[in-house]
DNA sequence: AATCCTATCTTGCCATTGACAAGATGCCGC
DNA sequence: GCGGCATCTTGTCAATGGCAAGATAGGATT
């Protein structure tokens, strides 16, 4: 939204950022070129240096905003474990450009401060929505039980997006990733 | 093995996958550069086209002979569903270059006949794997069973391979995926 | 109002890369 | 010995990332 049309003197960071997204749904994050991001901005190939140094710096807020879009999402999951893991997974569809680029810290500079503190506000959400995992009977390894849960929801995501599944899944995320999720949960 | 000596005339195409495998794991799939390929294998910039046509030919090669590795992982790991999933995550980790092209189809040309059947065998492997769920009461949905349990061993493989894993993991991928598998198949 | 100042953007440049074309080299069968 | 073919080299071009130097403009200071 709020899609201003500024960008001579504008909002050109914001502009090259949206750019990015649609070229990395069309492309991959690692086809992506700085001069087709200006060129799809109108403005010269250099102009991106400026706002984000180099490549990897524009991945770089990619991947914070990324993280941030997480966190927030799975904030407003609520504390149900099935909901939180149906959320990442919808999480990763919808917004794939974002998390393409997110779990591929060799495109970004993953010791970026703002970067850091985005992922573990993104961690801090995944681990308060797994803290609900119904303790049934047996001693209860909360960490692993926390990484089984982030395992299957994001092996999941990722072989959906990878298009690695069978077709006979079907073209509808959240409903799949439930049936599979609900695997873990029972 | 089999280190033979000679590029100038000799088995180049091996030299140049093997070169591709350590370039791989040095700066990824996406910055792999043919014209260091032919430099490591002491070659001239335009030789590799000869063999692979062009870049995603040379992966295709290195995805079809990752996906024949990865049959031959599973079949040997035999037809325990939890020693499966530690075969599939110890791959991914041993493997890790071959394993991260194999899931990034965009890189390659996922409809190469080789590859499409070095797939398909792999995938018969896995669900082979899965067949031997153990049936406890409730109606099994095997496909769904096995969607889930490659899911958990295909997300812990990525998000350690990702770097993504507290540290508290710590440093032995077999038996920290053994935990978290064992979440499932309880 | 004139001036400086700084953020923003442009122009120009260079090394690297992928891909292609054309030519050289050498092996193998006849 | 000779032709043919696979293999490899040299040369070239467009595209890219990144750097340097310069242009432009808007705001603050005086």
């Amino acid at each position: 939204m709020t899609e201003t049309r500024a960008y001579h003197h504008g909002d050109l960071r914001r502009a090259l950022l949206a750019a990015a997204l649609d070229a990395i749904e069309e492309v991959g994050p690692a086809a992506l070129s700085l001069r087709d991001l200006a060129r799809r901005a109108g403005v010269s190939h250099a102009a991106p240096a400026h706002h984000f140094g180099d490549k990897a710096g524009l991945l770089t807020a990619l991947a914070t905003q990324g993280f941030d879009l997480l966190a927030q999402t799975l904030a407003s999951a609520g504390d149900d474990l099935l909901a939180a893991g149906v959320a990442y997974v919808d999480f990763a569809v919808r917004h794939r450009a974002h998390f393409e680029v997110m779990f591929r810290p060799e495109l970004y500079r993953a010791g970026d401060a703002e970067l850091v503190t985005a992922r573990e506000r993104a961690g801090a959400a995944l681990r308060s929505g797994v803290a609900t995992l119904p303790t049934s009977g047996a001693p209860v390894d909360t960490d692993r039980d926390a990484l089984a849960a982030w395992s299957i929801a994001h092996g999941f995501a990722t072989l959906w997006l990878a298009g690695a599944l069978p077709n006979r899944v079907g073209g509808n995320p959240r409903k799949a990733a439930q049936e599979v999720l609900r695997r873990l949960t029972r």
